[in-house]
DNA sequence: TATATACTTGAGTGATCACTCAAGAAACCC
DNA sequence: GGGTTTCTTGAGTGATCACTCAAGTATATA
């Protein structure tokens, strides 16, 4: 009987994602996504429920990509040479929205009025960091870095490394990529 | 003849500064200001002209109460001292708005809509950043660290640490403090 | 004290915010 | 093709946005 929709419902979320990234919570009016998405208010609400929801929706597409993107670089290389190439992986898609993580702009924003988006971020950064430290775990594991650092506080420095590097990367008149070697020239000496 | 403002200009500019800090650009509406501030509107845009006019106001006080900060610092320690206090310094005071440079959160919030507010910002962190080469240099004079790398090398890479470090200093769960210590040690390395 | 000169007040401006809803259009099952 | 169900449309909701301005008030000089 229904009806189908005439969208994509996981495009439409991976453009709203590059909207949020790019331009922010605030800086995301219901007209700047019903322009986006080809979509009036109506349908918008009937599909997502509110901006609040479909951020949500976007948060969380941005961190499986994150992890996604992690996971195909360890099929290719070792733990330590995917701990390596990720920094200048994150900074050198042209095309990506904005240099820094969504996570941080979405913290940073929302986490003084304690929107409960802003735990999500923190949720999804905390989740990273796991990621990070599981490879740092694999690498010490095989011998490629020692085991002087636990692997938590070798992954809570990187991701903040990795932060620090993104913001730098946004800012005009500063060489990211240099930023980005040093940190992988870093891993080697542990 | 003239009446005098019943205000004291630069209180009410920290105090402006303080609430754009913690709440960023779109997050800090008119009212809020007013509320922060016991003015009326016409009073506001009498003393300021607008929003953004007094943004850039606190943009200004907050650059410049940073490089007061690290001269102080200077005024008691050597150049590598100086360098390895003030990441601890700047997560460690717990009557500041927020952990997070104010800086860094301006560019990010606004760089995207090419608000020239988020321009301003790009400056001051480069004022910053000269700041630091200044200090790697004299500690390179000084033989406290190698010139194996020129100060305006280090320099990038230290003003990255520390954005990453202020970034993780407003998660939860995170130990900020350890990362603060690693920088600092990292430092006696060069 | 008279007057000039600000500063202060607060209701009010149009624009935009996220969001709603009734009505019409389209696709499915029978 | 009839009937049901969902999707789409777009004008419209009250709230809030940054900001204005005319009127009132306080303080200075003369």
């Amino acid at each position: 009987m229904p009806r189908k929709p005439n969208f994509d419902r996981e495009d439409l979320i991976k453009r709203a994602r590059d909207l949020f990234w790019r331009r922010g919570w605030a800086g995301t009016s219901l007209k700047d996504l019903e322009a986006e998405l080809q979509m009036k208010p109506g349908s918008f609400y009937a599909a997502f429920g509110s901006k609040d929801a479909l951020f949500e929706l976007a948060l969380k597409r941005y961190a499986s990509d994150g992890a996604d993107r992690l996971k195909t670089l360890r099929a290719e290389h070792g733990p330590l040479k995917t701990l390596q190439r990720f920094p200048a992986m994150v900074i050198g898609n042209e095309d990506a929205p904005a240099k820094a993580c969504m996570l941080s702009k979405t913290l940073l924003e929302l986490q003084a009025r304690k929107h409960p988006l802003a735990e999500v971020a923190n949720q999804y950064l905390l989740g990273m960091e796991a990621q990070f430290a599981d490879l740092f775990e694999q690498a010490q594991s095989a011998g490629e870095i020692s085991r002087a650092q636990s692997p938590g506080a070798l992954a809570r420095r990187y991701q903040s490394d990795l932060l620090g590097l993104r913001v730098s990367a946004e800012r005009n008149g500063v060489d990211a990529g240099a930023i980005a070697d040093e940190i992988a020239k870093g891993l080697e000496a542990l």
